[in-house]
DNA sequence: TGTACATCAGTGAACGCGCGTTCACTGATGTAC
DNA sequence: TGTACATCAGTGAACGCGCGTTCACTGATGTAC
């Protein structure tokens, strides 16, 4: 037992085993997210985990979702670019474009665990196939797009299934930039990539 | 030893290990390259493979070289959309995008290997950060930016930095079909956002 | 033309680690009466 | 107001599997003389 508790019942232990797995995966990514490492943390032993979750993939799942939400945090808190003449919809599509690369340079781990690795939508995206379950930043996207309609800047035609390009076209500069050749760029290549990707496929979708 | 081998030695050894390494990854991707099963298939203990290869992170690069040979093979093979109204060098931008959508489709396993799994760039790009030892896909890519520039569809000043954008989008386009949320689209979907992926990324990056 | 010997390519067995998960159990908690 | 008892939240130990890698060894091969 943890010399830290005093208590035998720990007290609200699933938040800190959430907690806990976010502060490895941080550092470590998805891999970090080891359920002896994790118990261990909060000072429990390992199947004390199972009172609060089904297995490693639900734990797995909970963290995600905080890391969606935080990362939507972020985005909300980055202004959008100042450019001349760009009008304030298709600014804040440009903004939370990114915000998505922004944030998975800046959290490399968090951004594995919540979008990087092929089981990062797994079980979510298969449980939640009609539900409302979209990830917090998807729906961030959906919003921005929506926003562009209203605009008069996309026709109403065209919205459908705009999101796909946007989000490959982020989602890839961002895996590039962190386990492809782009890493190996130097930093202002890097954020030059970043712009135009963003700028290019916004241009593509309005034109 | 295996029945089917006569002689104590192999004969060829190393690339019997690599085609059975094309043949695992095929259906399981990167998982599917374990040292152990490799071997076995070729009916040889797994030891031997320390013959040939210095680690598994070694056969695992020169079956993803191969599939990245195979990749340009069918890329090639696959004719350019007819679009009326598009010029040649635009056609064959497109094409290219499209047949790295196409083949991540069809040989998930094998695209996995190549460029799907964080590990597929690392030692590769790592070690020839230098050299032009540029995955075959890329080094197609690269050559039709250059067609767009030769003919004068590109600004040559707007060329260094193009395949950024471009790769992104076809690779984040990929990956979210094989393990995001648009894998669980229809496939007229998949295909539909797939071809608005590339063409809205290559006129943005002519605008 | 045959033989000795270095060299290379395999074998068999096992080490060693990581790690999710399960089993049978005990300590703490709160509610009915 | 105290006590019995169901219930819940932990513990300790170990199972079981996957799998890369190493060690000491033997079988085959070819070349010098």
């Amino acid at each position: 037992m943890d010399p830290a508790r005093t208590t035998y019942h720990h007290g609200n232990l699933r938040l800190a085993l959430i907690d806990a797995g976010l502060e490895l995966t941080r550092s470590s990514g998805s891999r970090g997210l080891v359920l002896r490492d994790v118990t261990r943390a909060v000072g429990v032993s390992p199947n004390a985990a199972y009172r609060h979750f089904a297995d490693r993939e639900s734990l797995r799942a909970a963290v995600a979702s905080r890391i969606q939400a935080e990362m939507v945090e972020r985005m909300l808190a980055l202004e959008p670019p100042a450019t001349p003449g760009m009008s304030a919809a298709r600014a804040r599509l440009t903004a939370v474009g990114l915000g998505y690369i922004s944030f998975a340079l800046a959290e490399p781990g968090w951004f594995d665990v919540a979008f990087g690795s092929p089981d990062a939508f797994g079980a979510a995206s298969a449980v939640s196939s009609d539900a409302a379950l979209v990830p917090a930043p998807l729906a961030f996207l959906l919003d921005a797009l929506d926003g562009l309609v209203e605009s008069g800047e996309l026709a109403a035609a065209a919205r459908p299934g705009a999101e796909w390009p946007c989000w490959s076209a982020v989602h890839g500069c961002a895996l590039l930039a962190l386990h492809g050749p782009l890493g190996h760029q130097p930093p202002e290549v890097i954020q030059a990539a970043a712009r135009r990707t963003v700028d290019a496929v916004i241009t593509g979708i309005l034109a």
